[in-house]
RNA sequence: GCCGAAGUGGCGGAAUGGCAGACGCGCCGCACUCAAAAUGCGGUGGGCAAUCCCCGUGUGGGUUCGAGUCCCACCUUCGGCACCA
């Protein structure tokens, strides 16, 4: 061996020698305790493995390693997201075949991924491009399909004019593509949607019993936005059998409902204007839909016209003005509003600017009835309204809700943020959708043994804008014959989105390679769901979502016994460099090889694990990644400097130190706090190097609580040791409470709750022999004023606390 | 606007209501060296000659023998949602 610590020899030939033995493949079918330690597959990209991903995998790896020493079969599978805009766009940009670009990025990031020095078990690796994956994406569509989960509709959607695809939801940050930045428009469109919808009260209620960062579970609720409230129908005034349904949460107010305000794209429109309003409805109509997304929402100053037509308040009898205005928004609720500009703010701003009657239906605290200056949204009482006069808030929805419904005007209601999962993409780079459309059959799913519908591989794979697929262009692809009456038929061409490619891989890791299943059932059952998943916050309402729904899904048409994936979620920090983001552009962007190739993995690794909190991310320092380099090589020294003692006999300190060490790291481990659990080897590792010698069992207590860390290092140390192969099959070391007790301990005196002496003292006093102690303190006494009287508060070996006043 | 997290030395960050600043970076001093680097040892919140003492965890109040930690109000930063009725 070296006298150097050589990283780079030590990395290489570790890594070589895991790969040949096997050692992190694991006997799906004959583990005894399973534990599917999983992380988030990373999309392979043309600039390599991001710090980033090295974070998030380092941090899953390590609890992967600690399970593993802890005597757990632990799975731990890696694979690549490879479809997707994002690819697609690169390709275009580069003139390159995705296929070919994918191909190359997944080789460099194998190889980043080895130099690493994750656990993985890469004969289970998975590519969602690869037909054997996509043919089982396609699969889960057409199972949807028939359960009538998937569905295509008209519908107003987001359409990227650059991306030339349609967006969901999630992908349109404030009024922009995620992709690509560009602002985002309406388009009304004939789509699939999946039907998650119908799961939102589940994916809410489940959540409860969820052991995941609470981040997400937060973001989850709020993007899932369930409302209570009601249901009200509003006659029109000139044909009182038509009615405008409206959604509310604050029924209670309908007595202070002035008037309506319908989406501009509301059906009814058209019915509703007269020969005097036609031209400006028209016009207003045309100009919202001309709008981008972010005009509508961005600019706070509402604009309506009156249609003309008018509604009778089904509370009040009252006949009042109908609007539209595109604060509405047509895909949420009814798509029309009773507006109650006296109670909430929207409805206050429009009424003020078109001089529409505002009243105070609920009187403030203090019976305040005065006169609204703005709205007031908070409970109160009911006033001005019929039969709620009186009633408390909580109290008069209830009464308006029953009245509604007894009166058949209108009924309890629950609506969500929430929308469909739209999962259309009239791009190339994705599955195609496997359904055929007959002219005498309609939409026909194709026939499951004819799986995967193949994504043809074309030179031409460019969007036309002409909202549809590139693949629309390609005959040999759209003709086909129907299943169902095998007559002249069209392909779907539209390919589906790259969220459905992620919102299942982990269940194919464990089966992958099965070419009956999408997933084994009996592997399934024994190692699903997930143990521990850790990823980024980034995904808290994208794929974390997607995914429990089509295990909900998988698990209600049968195909699973468990309808969450994951037992436990953690979501990591991130990672800034100089208190900044990383990006391209500041030219503060950690580039991985660089840091493998100047310090090693091990460095790399544990220099992230120390940064910070790993829920919390950390700041990226060049220089503090010395003080671990330099860590590492101490502890390369110290073991082989000490190889050959093994008979040493241990102080009790020293003994002390060795167990509260191999706590400290065990309970920090397990709570993810890997940058105190390196602290506490760094303080082990002083207090050896104090030591004249070291023992063995020292030096083994040393390597095997780093060896998460450090795994190619500690590798290097065990072997040297003389111990067996593999340290990372080692049992991880447990401590003895009785040794964790100190015979001596130091016990503070404060006066009045000032800190004024250490005392060292045997452990286990009782307070009476602590406190005359503390009395013969010189100064202790030297606070204690004459003759006052003394309260005292004994916390047993650790304080006494004395209180003159 | 709403929801969430966080404000601690020059920096990253530690602290079950009980010794604030563990550990590391940086800096200062010393040793080794012809010298430097590397390494090792010691020091390092502010005030002060001081091992005395005083001050100190965003601001202002409060609870407590005792508050970085709990409560109230506010300020700032970051993240998420955002005309969702």
């Amino acid at each position: 061996m070296n006298t150097t610590y050589d990283p780079k020899a030590i990395e290489r030939k570790w890594q070589e020698r895991w790969h040949l033995s096997g050692i992190y493949e694991v006997d799906l079918g004959h583990a005894k305790s399973p534990y599917y330690n999983l992380m988030m597959f990373p999309y392979p990209s043309a600039e390599g493995l991001h710090v980033g991903n090295v974070y998030a995998f380092t941090g899953a790896d390590i609890h992967g390693r600690y399970k593993a020493m802890r005597g757990m079969d632990v799975f731990e599978p890696m694979g690549f997201d490879a479809f997707g805009i994002h690819s697609e766009n690169f390709a275009i940009k580069r003139g390159i075949h995705p296929k070919t670009l994918i191909a190359d990025n997944v080789r460099h990031f194998r190889e980043q991924l080895t130099r690493l020095g994750g656990r993985f078990a890469w004969s289970h690796a998975v590519e969602t491009t690869d037909p054997e994956y996509y043919r089982w994406t396609q699969w889960i569509f057409l199972q949807f399909f028939k359960a009538g989960l998937a569905q295509r509709r008209k519908a107003p959607v987001n359409w990227c004019p650059s991306c030339k695809t349609v967006l969901a939801n999630e992908q349109v940050i404030s009024g922009r593509c995620e992709r690509c930045d560009s602002e985002v428009v309406q388009r009304e469109l004939e789509q699939w949607f999946f039907d998650i919808t119908r799961y939102a009260d589940r994916l809410l209620d489940n959540l409860d019993d969820l052991d995941w960062s609470d981040v997400i579970k937060i973001a989850q609720r709020n993007w899932i936005g369930r409302s209570d409230g009601a249901e009200l129908r509003f006659p029109l005034a000139k044909d009182r059998a038509k009615t405008i349904p409206v959604f509310t949460t604050r029924p209670d107010t309908v007595f202070g409902a002035t008037f309506l305000v319908l989406a501009p794209e509301h059906p009814l429109v058209a019915e509703l204007v007269t020969a005097e309003t036609e031209v400006e409805v028209k016009a207003y109509v045309h100009e919202a839909a001309e709008r981008s997304q972010e005009e509508r929402i961005g600019g706070q100053d509402k604009t309506g016209v009156f249609t003309g037509g008018f509604a009778v308040n089904p509370f009040s009898g009252k006949e009042i003005p109908i609007y539209i205005a595109d604060y509405v928004l047509y895909g949420y609720g009814t798509g029309a509003i009773m507006a109650v500009p006296g109670h909430d703010a929207r409805d206050f701003d429009f009424a003020t600017k078109y001089g529409l009657p505002i009243v105070r239906v609920v009187a403030g605290p203090g019976d305040d009835q005065g006169t609204l200056t703005e709205a007031y949204d908070e409970p109160g009482t009911a006033m001005g309204s019929g039969p709620f006069n009186g009633l408390p808030t909580s109290e008069a929805k209830e009464a308006a809700i029953r009245l509604a419904e007894e009166r058949g005007i209108g009924h309890r209601h629950r609506t969500y943020h929430l929308r469909n999962w739209l999962i259309s993409r009239q791009r190339y780079w994705g599955p195609p959708i496997p359904v055929v459309y007959c002219d005498r059959c309609g939409i026909v799913g194709v026939p499951e043994e004819e799986l995967p519908i193949m994504l043809p591989d074309v030179q031409d794979f460019v969007p036309k804008g002409t909202g549809e697929s590139p693949l629309a262009a390609i005959p040999s692809f759209v003709e086909t014959t129907c299943p169902s009456c095998h007559g002249p038929a069209r392909r779907e061409t539209d390919v589906s989105d790259n969220f459905l490619d992620s919102a299942w891989y982990f269940l194919r890791y464990p089966s992958s390679g099965d070419g009956d299943h999408a997933f084994d059932p009996e592997l399934t059952r024994k190692w699903l769901p997930v143990d521990s998943y850790i990823g980024g916050k980034e995904h808290a309402v994208l794929h974390l979502l997607y995914t429990r729904f089509v295990c909900m899904a998988l698990h209600d048409l049968g195909y699973l016994d468990f309808e969450e994936p994951f037992k436990r979620f953690r979501a990591h920090g991130v990672i800034v460099r100089g208190g900044t983001k990383m990006s391209k552009s500041r030219g503060n962007v950690v580039n991985p090889d660089e840091f493998f190739d100047r310090y090693g993995a091990d460095t790399l690794r544990s220099y992230l694990m120390f940064m910070g909190p790993y829920e919390e991310g950390g700041d990226f320092s060049d220089q503090g990644i010395e003080g671990i380099y330099r860590f590492l090589n101490r502890v390369y020294h110290l073991v082989r400097k000490n190889v050959g003692h093994s008979g040493v006999d241990v102080s009790n300190d020293a003994l002390r130190l060795r167990h509260q060490t191999i706590r400290r790291v065990t309970e920090d481990i397990e709570g993810l706090k890997y940058n105190t659990a390196l602290a506490a080897l760094m303080e082990y590792l002083n207090g050896l190097q104090r030591e004249p010698a070291v023992a063995l069992e020292d030096l083994r207590t040393l390597v095997l609580l780093l060896a998460p860390f450090a795994p190619h290092l500690t590798e290097e140390l065990w072997q040297a040791l003389g111990q067996a192969y593999s340290v990372h099959k080692a049992t991880w070391p447990s401590y003895d409470a009785a040794i964790l007790v100190a015979k001596t301990v130091t016990v503070v005196v404060q006066v009045d709750g000032k800190l004024r002496d250490r005392l060292q003292l045997p452990a286990g006093l009782d307070e009476a022999a602590v406190r005359e102690a503390a009395l013969q303190s010189d100064v202790v006494r030297r606070f204690l004023p004459d003759g006052a009287e003394l309260r005292f508060v004994h916390v047993p070996d650790r304080l006494l606390s004395i209180a003159t006043r």
